[in-house]
RNA sequence: GGGCAAUUAGCUCAGCUGGUUAGAGCGCCACAUUGACAUUGUGGAGGUCACAAGUUCGAAUCUUGUAUUGCCCACCA
């Protein structure tokens, strides 16, 4: 049998063949990821390894696309979490013979970055950057400022380890996905799912701009909640300075106090500015319970009072400029700011008598904008929508046998609930489909510059959609799409062919068809995120990609959680010292350190906590495999064998017991991780390769392999370890295969994922061994526990029993590892002086004390022994004397119990009897 | 107000479909220094699995309730 048949790419790249990284002969006592790493990078980078391209033509087609950074600064945690899940994911797939696709890129992210710029520029000393600069030069000074932030992003992904497809770059915001946009904006339009209407929206004065719902955070706040005395009603509220323009008091119609009143009924009010006229209205969505249970209404400033005003077809009038001031309905308060305006306003209320109490003590949430900090003042505002609930998209349910027209909110939840988007951690689910219930039209039009202008065009009082003017006395309308409406189109807008999209004579269908990378690589595999922009970007993919291209964006949905401090505290730019940064501990620790140190130990969805101690125990770990390595190679060296010759491994009858248990623990380790990947389980698999590395391969196997070393079992299990470890630590694995691949194979990136060999399976020598570990470590204790000085050779008379033969066979590993002068093996119980005595399953062990022996001590020893083991088997007894126990556990289990007990007895005798002739 | 999650060693976390004498890493204690590795090795201490009730022969694990913590959604005039 072929040694490494699996390794079939092997002469795929030459490049490899005379590779950079062997310049090392003996390599370094530890490992400095610094000195390697970049190169590494750039190796495989040159390769073209990195590409699907390389990947067998036949392999199934795997595709990531990673969730573009905000092109506006640096890597945090969180990008670095994501980009070392999807490098597992991505290389795993690879190694599988998948043709893999990675797709970077960057966001141009419309409010964040223009605000960025225009701070920065008011820090150079410009007052209103956009009306000093104005739309051109603003947009102009932004995009220098965006390629900066391009560059930066580019280089620290690549530090991460990332194996993505450079040449396939994207940006949101470059002219084949300007053309994507486009497109689908005038589709919907088309097909009547983005209209033009004066609706209630989030209006932030800071910024100037609409912000969509789930942009709008609630912040708790103390305030002071007045009751005004209100015709012949009294009403309740934080916000005196909408009252202005009240001319509707709200009850609930079954409310009996208001029983007397009538809805339409008028009457007339004393208010801030003289007397009004107001109507009663009676509507179910007041509470009863509330206040009085009366309320008046501001339509215009508030998203419950427009829907009422809109049932009853009320007037509704503005209150409040854009700008945040008073407009002129406020009389004497004209112009003034809402702060300012409030206290005064309260104080003429009250000098009218009409001011009934004031609770200090009020909390209630302020609305916040997200981006930019400020309060937002919902404002009825001219603006495009997307119409979520129009039934009008053909969609093919999945077990429905046609398609049938659906609204975007049921296409939504239709692929998530028939399983063609899976969701992992699956509870998050649960979540998107409330949030789908909740979901009102998308308000899509921004107030900024930077941002894929609405193709719309007006002249006069005709309007034309499209991303051309009609003619030359067309104006385009100033608005710019929110950033989440082109990041939507991404896993398929990055596969378009540039070219086609760059021909004005393609429809959006034809050069989804004639692009070839969409044709192979969509739908993609895994979207791999953070659960926090669920909302803001996985549904919208879904919403926008399903509508688009008939196609789900991605089969599965994997959402890590957030990154936080030691302590639970987020990591936030305004505290500095809570931050740690990715690109530090790169270069303290190394990035295969970083990613382990995120993977393993997190699971999905949930929120991990990360500090430069758990960083340095991975560090030690990749050290520790480096010294492996080494050691594996100074083995070979000595023998004058060199590794990359080795191939064929000896036939298992000719190897020893060490060897043979070693195998067959690799077997079932590739097995585990193979499985663990496939799953998705990555901290799982990552411990148990951590744990195998360490525990087994170097505490054990290394340890034995000492003096009596077979360097083709030393070389074949660390080209396996290199494989399974590859995905998780891609650069100390590449360095390492280096030294031992052999000569004709080429990168780690590129080698195919081992397959178990049923054949080298050896479950009896694995348990063997693991008798054998066991013996040495109860001698060790011993040694330890009767404080044995660490260099003295000692006696020890093993009584063997049934393991007498095969204890006999390891007696060079004992007498080694446990420094035993004299040995001596007996198949029956013998009676030892002076002795220290391990009693395991089977197997007594002895450790004579001549000189050493202390019989409190000894004597003390074995009563706490007797003490835990009598407790034990108190426990047994316990439970098989339970007659249900027994007749309904599982026989298995009961007969595990009964020789548990029986072993554990008899262990008991042995202490009893060695007391007795103390 | 509605929902979701967490609670296991000093700290950070595993423990999957109920059966382990409840595990790991860090930290702690003792010992070890020229042969892969002190970014190390050997051995050890340390846990009423938040609490209560229930289901079961058997519960860290399942059910219900309670408490504490965190998050998401709704937004109360």
């Amino acid at each position: 049998m072929p040694f490494l048949s699996d390794c079939h790419r092997s002469t795929c790249f030459p490049f490899f063949a005379q590779s950079f990284w062997y310049n090392f002969i003996v390599l370094e006592k530890a490992y400095d990821p610094k000195a390697v790493e970049d190169a590494i990078y750039a190796s495989w980078e040159k390769s073209g390894a990195f590409k699907p391209e390389s990947c067998p033509k036949d392999g199934e087609p795997f595709t990531i696309s990673m969730p573009p950074p905000n092109a506006t600064g640096q890597l945090h945690l969180g990008h670095a979490v994501m980009l070392a899940l999807e490098d597992i994911f991505i290389r795993y797939a690879r190694m599988n013979g998948k043709r893999a696709l990675w797709v970077p890129g960057t966001d141009h992210a419309a409010i964040a970055t223009e605000n960025v710029v225009i701070k920065r520029l008011k820090e150079q000393g410009m007052k209103d950057p956009r009306k000093e600069l104005g739309r051109e030069k603003l947009i102009a000074t932004i995009a220098e400022f965006v390629e900066e932030s391009k560059a930066t992003i580019r280089s620290q992904v690549r530090k991460m380890g990332s194996s993505c497809d450079w040449s396939r770059e994207r940006y949101t915001f470059e002219p084949s996905l300007n053309r994507c946009v486009n497109e689908v904006f005038v589709k919907m339009h088309a097909d009547g799912l983005i209209y033009r209407g004066h609706r209630i929206v989030n209006w932030d004065p800071k910024l100037q701009t609409t912000v969509s719902d789930d942009e709008v955070v609630y912040k708790e706040e103390k305030g002071v909640f007045f009751t005004f005395q209100y015709g012949p009603f009294q009403i309740s509220t934080a916000r005196p300075e909408t009252k202005f323009g009240d001319k509707y008091v709200v009850m609930h119609p079954d409310d009996k106090r208001y029983k007397r009143y009538k809805h339409g009924d008028t009457f007339e009010a004393e208010w801030i500015n003289g007397p009004v006229r107001a109507t009663v209205i009676k509507d179910e969505s007041v509470d009863p319970e509330f206040g009085t249970g009366v309320m008046t209404i501001t339509p215009w400033h508030d998203h419950i009072d427009f829907e009422i005003a809109e049932r009853h077809g009320l007037e509704k009038e503005q209150i409040i400029g854009f700008d945040g001031r008073l407009l002129e309905i406020a009389g004497e308060f004209f112009g003034k700011k809402i702060e300012e305006a409030r206290p005064l306003i309260v104080e003429k209320l009250k000098a009218k008598g009409l001011l009934v109490k004031a609770d200090e003590n009020y909390v209630h949430n302020k609305a916040v904008s997200q981006r930019g900090g400020g309060s937002i003042e919902p404002q009825i505002k001219l603006q495009w929508f997307i119409d979520v609930n129009k039934e009008v998209v053909p969609w093919q349910q999945k077990g429905s046998k046609k398609a049938e027209k659906m609204s975007l909110k049921q296409i939504m939840h239709s692929v998530v609930h028939h399983g063609d988007v899976e969701i992992i951690p699956d509870r998050f689910g649960k979540t998107y489909f409330h949030w789908i219930d909740n979901l009102r039209d998308w308000c899509i039009s921004r107030q900024i510059w930077w941002g894929h202008r609405i193709p719309v065009w007006y002249r006069g009082t005709d309007t034309a959609v499209g991303a051309k003017a009609p003619g030359p006395e067309w104006n385009q309308d100033e608005d710019t799409l929110d950033t989440w409406f082109s990041s939507a189109l991404w896993t398929w807008s990055t596969l378009v062919d540039p070219k086609k999209a760059a021909d004005s004579t393609l429809s959006l269908e034809e050069i989804l068809k004639q692009s070839p990378d969409f044709q192979a690589f969509h739908p993609t595999a895994v979207m791999e995120t953070g659960y926090d922009i669920l909302f803001f970007w996985v549904a919208r993919m879904i919403l926008m990609t399903t509508y688009a291209t008939g196609q789900i964006p991605f089969k599965t949905v994997y959402l890590h959680g957030l990154i936080r401090t030691r302590d639970g505290r987020k990591m936030s730019k305004s505290d500095p010292e809570t931050m740690i940064d990715p690109l530090d501990m790169i270069s303290k620790y190394g990035a295969d350190a970083l990613r382990l140190s995120m993977i393993v130990g997190q699971s999905a969805g949930a929120d991990s906590r990360l500090y430069e101690e758990k960083i340095a125990g991975y560090r030690n770990f990749i050290n520790k495999l480096w010294n492996a390595s080494r050691f594996v190679l100074m083995q070979c060296e000595q023998a004058g064998i060199d590794p990359k010759m080795i191939d064929k491994l000896p036939e298992n009858a000719s190897l020893s017991l060490a060897d043979r248990a070693v195998l067959h623990a690799s077997e079932c380790l590739i097995a585990d991780i193979t499985k663990g990947l496939s799953a998705y389980s990555l901290s799982e698999a990552g411990d148990r390769l951590y744990s195998f590395v360490w525990d087994y391969f170097c505490d054990w196997y290394l340890e034995l392999s000492k003096g009596t070393a077979n360097h083709a079992v030393l070389v074949h299990v660390l080209r396996r370890i290199l494989k399974l470890l590859h995905p998780y630590c891609p650069f100390v694995t590449e360095q390492l295969w280096g030294q031992v691949k052999k000569t004709e194979d080429g990168a780690l990136i590129l080698q195919s994922w081992p397959a178990p060999h049923e054949k080298r399976k050896d479950a009896k020598a694995f348990a063997d061994l693991q008798v054998l570990i066991d013996v040495i470590s109860s001698i060790r204790k011993l040694r330890n526990d009767h404080n044995v000085e660490p260099g003295k050779e000692i006696t020890v008379t093993i009584v063997g029993k049934k393991f007498c033969e095969l204890l006999e066979s390891q007696e060079a590993h004992i007498r080694r590892m446990c420094k035993v002068g004299s040995l001596t093996f007996t198949t029956d119980s013998v009676k030892v002086e002076n002795a220290a005595s391990a009693f395991l399953s089977d197997i007594e062990i002895h450790l004579s004390l001549a000189g050493l022996f202390d019989a409190g001590k000894l004597k003390e020893s074995l009563l706490r022994e007797q003490a835990e083991l009598t407790k034990y088997v108190s426990g047994l007894q316990g439970k098989l004397s339970n007659k249900s126990f027994v007749d309904k556990a599982p026989k298995e289990l009961v007969d595990e119990q009964k020789t548990k007990l029986a072993e554990t007895e008899e262990k008991l005798k042995k202490i009893e009897e060695r007391l007795k002739n103390l």
